[in-house]
DNA sequence: CATGAATGAGGTTTCATTCAT
DNA sequence: AATGAATGAAACCTCATTCAT
């Protein structure tokens, strides 16, 4: 898959490094095709699936051919799968940057659960990409190395805010960590992703604009009310 | 290729042979041939996707050939919609079987909540064509003529139930029923649609029978949290 | 691989059946146009070999189209394979047809060369074959169901002809039959498949006609000589 | 890709770095180049035949890149030509030591059948590219220069020893010397080149080790039969 | 001398569907 | 009512080769 190219790096003095870094017109950049073609797959799997993706139409709407699209990865599941990675990487590495520990556990559970619900109401690839790899038993995403280790860190956070919480008497004790994870998941992931069948059933489309305060105010509510500690 | 097909297996008894409209034996029987098509078509659409789903696939597993296949639904889309037509007649039977409203107001809200996670937990392949229709936009299902109207009728068993628990001071009155509705279809869809992610994700696959009876406590509970008056 | 049709002979009358089974014309008749594929492919993959030959060449010499050579092969090798059976079969159909039993051992080991010899010199498509089939290293053939066991004959033929020749007094005792089928292989082979290098190095094409008596004598000769007891 | 490349490792010494000529060290080195890309695509072209073999292939496996094959060889069936021209070379090499005219007429046969037989039984490349040249109607061969003369030499040899064989009264006098390479040749390229298939049908391997000796004598007493005068 | 990136042309295969009986 | 045979269009992928540095 020939990764660690460094001719994007060639220039270490510093000067002119701007330039070389970019020069869009540059005609040979792999890193640049790499992601042009990431882009454009991850649209194309998320808006057709894996079966339904063509390989012409992602690289007819690329900057290069459909045949560096093998050259790059493989196969259309070898590209599907790298997709994968990056969209998985992007929600993970997002959440890192919340400092949820640095909040107090209540205001920690609101921000985690609110940057969920934001993720998921932004990200509709992101929910479409996790939908289509179900249908498909979920087999791509654990042939991705990367993949495994990665979300446990979510895990990690709510687990700190969950003991952080009982140790100051807001929280119950008997709620298990991957548990709440589910439901907030379940919580901020079905509105989005079964809003089409959803809105021709009710005829009102979850994910529309005008909803979404409420539900986000709703979700965090429902959360909440469920970890707290009764007395 | 398409052995042991018995539908060639003549009448051999000579009695009766001409009370032909309900003898199973009969050479030709148009209703049986379109309840196997349609058997077989819903579990190869809801295992592989309306692009992943292939003809010869669905005829193979059929006691018919290919050619019925289209004689009877005229293409792999109409068999589609056909099924969708079956799998959401399904619930609607069931559905009506509740009589929710002879329950008080916690009783019935627990009730419906505990019946809609038994029905997603075991009905994996209405889940995954649910998935399915999303990916495609809902625009089969918008198709089928039946649809629209029929799950309103949840709505009507959830302001039903809120306004008798708001009434008899338990609920609290700023909860909307289609709102609530979403939340719990949230809750008892996601952990089986998206149970292989998942479970390849954190190890632990939602839906496993050892996690059931705790699931679905733990969603009752969310609920009624979240639905009852804070005093 | 869809065998057993019927559609060849529905006729069974004894009435018009000559008109039937001629006609050209007829529009299905997939017997027909399975032997047509496999006379092509057969040459076709004699000139090219397996990697060379192009499926788009053999469709279009063909009376169909590239699709109906999947239809009833599966793939390029599963063609490969077929016509691998066929010229497999026809050799060893012929050499039954000797009857080299009913003949002394002298005369019946000249009958067998002989044969042998003709059959090389003529089948140059069941030579390339062959060839090409060891640069594969057999494993195309390997799967052939047919093959293993229809080569033996040849050497209960040979086996046959040699405790006949000892217990006549003419042939020595300390031959083996497969030692001695490879060596009349070798002889009627090598001139026909190598012909090409050998014509360039020496300026004369061993099959060439001219010499096609001369070789023939010579090989029943050398083998007459190798297996006669001397006294 | 590509690791481990020592070309690159630098004259760590310092002593002699300009005698760039003869130094194995030194970065570049042509003749190296050349000769590794040649081995490694003898190895391929042997293996998978001309189309069978892949660029790609040829070039993973070399010291250099897939350029460099082109900068050399300008195609792949330059490539294959030089590959050609390189194994005729080593037989050539070899004939010259035999010094059969220093035998007596039976042993001198012997010793070049016992020759021929050993190359071919070795030299497995040797063969397999013979045959895919006879695949290929020996058309590259054929352009290679140095090929058309070099096989005169063993005709001459045969020649020299039927005639003295003949003038003492050993050897018959009606065989001629390119008929009787040809049948040597026969008797020694047939068990190597073809032996997957034959093994596949009689169940033995024809070259392997245990049935050496015993062919390697079977195939001598035959020639030798074969050229004796009987009396 | 050396090379990573790029490619057009053409390869094999699969798809949902229709024909002729 | 039922079917085996047939298919055009388009899918995915691979090939030997060249470009730009």
């Amino acid at each position: 898959m020939k990764k660690g190219s460094k001719a994007a790096e060639p220039d270490t003095t510093g000067i002119a490094s701007n330039a070389s870094r970019t020069d869009a017109r540059r005609k040979y950049d792999p890193e640049q095709t790499k992601r042009n073609i990431l882009d454009v797959a991850t649209q194309e799997f998320s808006a057709m699936g894996l079966t339904g993706a063509r390989v012409d139409a992602i690289a007819e709407r690329t900057n290069t051919t459909k045949r560096m699209l093998y050259y790059y990865f493989g196969s259309k599941e070898g590209l599907y799968q790298a997709v994968l990675e990056k969209v998985y990487g992007d929600i993970r590495a997002l959440e890192q940057d919340l400092h949820v520990s640095e909040l107090d556990p209540i205001e920690g559970m609101r921000a985690l659960v609110e940057f969920t619900f934001d993720y998921h109401d932004r990200q509709r690839d992101f929910v479409r990409l996790v939908t289509i790899e179900n249908i498909h038993g979920a087999k791509y995403v654990e042939q991705v190395k990367s993949f495994k280790g990665r979300n446990v860190t979510v895990i990690h956070t709510i687990e700190d805010l969950l003991s952080r919480g009982i140790a100051a008497g807001l929280f119950r004790s008997d709620v298990d960590a991957i548990d709440l994870h589910l439901m907030i998941s379940s919580l901020c992931f079905h509105r989005v992703g079964n809003r089409h069948t959803f809105g021709t059933a009710f005829g009102r489309d979850p994910s529309h604009p005008r909803l979404r305060a409420r539900h986000r105010a709703m979700i965090v509510d429902a959360v909440l009310r469920f970890v707290r500690k009764e007395d």
